[in-house]
RNA sequence: ACUACAAACCGGGUUAUCGCUCCUCCCGCUCGUGCUUGCACGGCAUGUGGAGGGGAGGAAAGUCCGGACAGCGCAGAGCAAUGUACCGGUGAAGAGCCGGGUUCGCCGCAAAGCAUCUUGUAUGCAGCGCAGUGAAACAGACAGUGCCACAGAGAAUAACUGCCUUCAGCCACCGGGUUUCCGGUAGUUUAGUUCGUAGUUCUGGCGUGGGUCUACGCCUUCGCCAGGGCUACGGAGGGUAAGGGUGAAAACGUAGGGUAAGAGCCUACGGUGUUGUACAGUAAUGUAUGGCAGGGGUAAACCUUACAUGCUGAAAUGCCAUGUAUACCAACGGUCGAGGGCUGCUCGUCCGAACCUCGUAAGAGGUCCGUUGGGUGGGUAGGCAGCAAGAGCCUGUCAGUAAUGCCAGGCCCAGAUAAAUGAUAACCGUACCAGUACGCCCACCGAUGCUUCGGUAAAGGCGGUGUACCGGUAAACAGAAUCCGGCUUACAGGUUUGUAGUUACU
């Protein structure tokens, strides 16, 4: 049975309260171009929700002036997110493991769609890595 | 056909696969109610369900104007601040738009005027025309203050050069007198003379201090006066604003008169400002005519005048949920005016907070109110409404020069909130580049203002151009956030219309 590819609200990082919380508390890493924000099991997670992994994306306005471009990037990565992710949420679905991820763009330049690809693949195996070791630690 | 300018419009399309968001319907869910016990109605943050439909712009941008809408405030007056500034219309309104006026350009005209020489239908000044075209935050510069780079004599009670005159000197001529001298005319203020000022020096006189010295006298310092020499500089007073060069701008322009020289000083023509009258126009204003006036520019320098303007903006605002939420502590004040409102300030005006216990009373304590928001602790930033049917869009008739409006018919057209409208591929269309095929055109040198003339060559070129095919490249500015009306700025390429020019044909 094939999984779909969807990427709709309840799979998007949509709370400000949340968003704060995995800058504040998560751990980082840099996969050049993006900086990746995550963290696992962020507080009392809402047991109802049934999407458990939770996704968001920034830009900055110091880089990308034009409205226009930053809605490019977002789009972008969104689309080579949602194409990939599906391996790091059956994970996480196993786990009954809560995880939020933000990625920022902290590239001077527009990219293509190509290589946004590649680099969301080699975050998301970086994740599943750490996603394997957390519950071990914990139990 | 091409080029330039102006205006209006468009701002790639189709298909496939995978996705996002909103709406509707169906299915589903479990819950409630009713009963006809499996249907109806209602509900649902249910549900990786299904089907259908909608989904960025001409500027969505800048946030520069104007509104709608919302909250707070609202006796009034003055000041301040901000804005507006020819007239009429339009519209909800405006620093918008439309029409008109005025001024200033561009442009055109060339009969007459003036100046200049290169004597030409030349250049400049002035003039005329208003056909065409463009610009203007377009009240006031005799209310006041300020500013005006560079250049220039001078940028505002103008005076360098120049012109004229009086005095003084010099020189020439003429007349009187004839030794000096007096009067007149012309020239000149360069040299010289004279005069004046300053410096220096010499001589004489007077005063004064010092040295030598009994004293006279002599020597010497300084000051004053008179005279002489030398050096340096310079005529003095007044009237003018025509000419000169500078500049963005120079004290109305041209001509004539006038004058010592000149000047709107006077006259003619013209122009500007202001004002009276008549006519035209809704008005701004125009035309005609009369009076008065002429020391510039700058108000997008301050300013003056007139008029207008409450403040804050969708993170507005209301409701629901969460929360002990007018939280607790401290200081100060509380029956006379603490304090607050009138959202910049002042006046003025309005509002305006007290009771209990103990005590004879003074007073004490408590609660309450206000201020300071000083200290401590806590909460929210979720959901719904606002929020998508409107000063709405399209088509047409009519009214109007137009902006625009009336009426009729049709249409429903984004609604996200870490923020949707995307990704990949193929094809088509557009523009450009290279190649291939087919068609059409042909040259080089010398002379000449042009027309043209003479010579060479007779096929060549990595030549030009059109059509078709194939391949490649390119496609802008830019992303709604409460909603409208404008303005401004950015923009690959394309379409249409108008105007002007060039070429070809008729």
């Amino acid at each position: 049975m094939v999984k779909k590819l969807t990427l709709g609200k309840e799979e998007r990082l949509k709370s400000r309260k949340l968003i704060d919380k995995v800058f504040a508390e998560g751990r980082n890493f840099n996969a050049f171009p993006f900086r990746v924000y995550y963290l696992f099991a962020p507080g009392k997670a809402i047991p109802a929700d049934k999407h458990l992994l939770k996704f968001g994306v920034g830009v900055s306005t110091r880089n990308f002036k034009h409205a226009v471009d930053r809605n490019r990037i977002k789009r972008i990565t969104r689309e080579g997110y949602r194409k990939q992710k599906n391996g790091l949420q059956d994970l996480v679905q196993q786990k009954q493991l809560p995880a939020a991820i933000f990625l920022i763009y902290t590239g001077k330049e527009l990219p293509q769609y190509d290589v946004v690809s590649e680099k969301i693949a080699v975050i998301l195996n970086r994740l599943i890595k750490a996603a394997h070791e957390i519950p071990a630690e914990a139990s």
